[in-house]
DNA sequence: ACAGAAAACAGGAATGATTACTGTTTTTAA
DNA sequence: TTAAAAACAGTAATCATTCCTGTTTTCTGT
């Protein structure tokens, strides 16, 4: 069975992703871990990645200047991208169940959805 | 100055983006064009959306399967994407109105936002 | 504990959408 | 009409992501 096998390496990628709310990107992660996990592969990185999406351990929240931004916290909100320092922000989303419902009425059936503001977060709005 | 320039190619490419609701990639704008410019080039299709895109004309409405889908309908509204006939629908968005209130409350410019569903349409339920 | 079998991995090559470059053609503006 | 500016074709380059191959690690049944 595929991805139930014990792998030090699939736990520290997976734990470097649940321990932080940047984000981040499979770049970011590798970068992480390569101290610590000197001979570690970017593929495995990206393997690994692929399997937490298909698990639903993990989503996909935005893709920032070509590079795709992840999430542990697969609950229901939304996002907000900041185009000055790439940040991402959580946000809540619960306005969005009527658009939701109307949806499912017409027949639509809602896998995943994907809410994301772009513009400039407070902290580069003051400067 | 740049874009302000007459192309019949350029004229035809808007055209094209703006005469369907198919959300269409660069490369379905470029197939559309080829039979009647048959010395069009992939890379005028991208230069065009690129200019169309600072310019406003346009927005990116979401990556299906890693192409851009591009939208020439600006106003606001939001999206599903079909997982399995890759096809792209508009959606009213008016519920979003009051999360964007909160946010700009707390400081956060918003420059454009981008929602979409991700899901099975109708169509494809039915099967 | 041990030996295959299955899964995961490293490292590098391949992919594919998008962008950049260069020489040529078209458009503009005086 | 003519020189400068913009747009273009065609092709090469980029870069995040995926794929491939040989090796290592983990699992499972005995």
């Amino acid at each position: 069975m595929i991805g139930h096998n014990f792998s030090s390496k699939r736990e520290a990628i997976f734990k470097t992703i649940a321990s932080t709310k940047s984000h981040p990107s499979a770049m970011w992660v590798y970068e992480q871990l390569k101290d610590e996990i000197p001979n570690l592969s970017l593929g495995t990185v990206y393997r690994n990645i692929a399997l937490f999406k298909e698990q639903g351990k993990i989503i996909t929240v935005a893709s920032v200047n070509g590079e795709e931004r992840i999430d542990a916290d697969t609950s229901d909100h939304a996002h907000f991208v900041c185009e000055e320092c790439n940040g991402v922000y959580d946000l809540d989303s619960s306005e969005l169940s009527p658009l939701e419902k109307k949806l499912s009425q017409d027949g639509f059936e809602i896998k995943r959805k994907n809410v994301v503001f772009y513009g400039v977060c407070h902290k580069c709005s003051k400067n």
